[in-house]
DNA sequence: GCCGAAGTAGACAATTCGGTCTACTTGTTT
DNA sequence: AAACAAGTAGACCGAATTGTCTACTTCGGC
């Protein structure tokens, strides 16, 4: 792995994660990077490139923490719990690997760029895909129902938890689950 | 009401909810609306001000439609069904009221916008809190957990919609509302 | 008609944007 | 040492950004 491409990743991903993508500029990433325009075009053909990159980390990172965070799950109803009080910890600054909470990158990022046609967008869905994909393998025998409402209610309580300022969906998620 | 001033927050509106906001620049706007800059000027003390009347008017027509929608309910059970019929009549691009789904223009605002302490993050939030006692309205004696489920399940199945391009969810919603 | 408000085209300013490039240095391999 | 790859500072480019301004026209009220 090229040490310089990394750290224009890392700091790209940080930097975008927290401003967006469209308020911060390539020039912005190479100050706080401190590595030469020559170096990041040598790595990525074009900005696209770049938060592509970014979303492909973050989407490995993410997924690496939920699948740590479900690991050891005995049942559906654990998987559910563990599921939901990970996301509590990440609403609450409390998942170091994912960084200080803004919101879902993913979500953010589809914000951003409007065509849904582009490898952006469709690597956007395909994280979500990815991470259903990862919640089933954890569930024994999960009906796609349950399926479909365990990832409904994710979306949600990330969107209260950022636009809302609503910290207590992910509770609420697993009520509303027990019920089900 | 001032005629252009209408004008410009119609077609910034419009602009920013298709493109995203940092994607359209004001002299963009100008353009499509045929309304000189200082005209603009006059109006709005600056861009930020513009994004504001545009959240403005995107609430007003969304909870006017909203009410609509759930007017003539008769039961808790119709308001649920017919607050998730909305949405996917929404997410179809069969609410001509909200023009074609670029999903929650709210949701978007704040991934654009990454300070919460601004006033048009301010506004997405008190947005959501609107829709929610909009929803609390047409319910009779709600509980705050219904009124919870409702909401958490709205944002997920709206973020479904965008992001994962999957538009059953509101009908997923209302199986499970209806188990709730 | 007069006057002030509202509106116009578009130049200007400073800055930023994403990307290309020169001329050079540093690092790695043979 | 030589050759090549990787990396550097930063100038340059054309275009775009937001906001200010000049000089003028049009509109509406009296």
């Amino acid at each position: 792995m090229n040490s310089k491409r990394q750290t224009l990743v890392d700091t790209a991903l940080n930097l975008f994660y927290e401003h967006g993508i469209n308020s911060i500029g390539i020039n912005q990433i190479l100050k706080v990077s401190g590595i030469a325009k020559k170096t990041l075009y040598h790595h990525f053909d074009s900005k696209d490139a770049l938060v592509l990159a970014t979303l492909e980390q973050r989407n490995h990172s993410f997924n690496e923490w939920l699948k740590h965070r479900l690991n050891h799950s005995k049942t559906n109803s654990e998987v559910i719990s563990n599921l939901f009080h990970a996301l509590q910890d990440w609403f609450s600054d409390k998942a170091p690997e994912l960084g200080k909470f803004r919101g879902c990158f993913f979500i953010n990022t589809s914000a951003e760029f409007s065509d849904p046609s582009s490898d952006i967008s469709k690597y956007c869905q395909y994280h979500k895909q990815q991470v259903r994909n990862i919640v089933a393998q954890y569930l024994f025998n999960p009906t796609e129902d349950l399926l479909d409402a365990i990832c409904i209610l994710k979306e949600g309580a990330i969107s209260m938890a950022y636009v809302a300022n609503d910290l207590s969906a992910p509770k609420k998620c697993i009520q509303l689950l027990n019920k089900f």
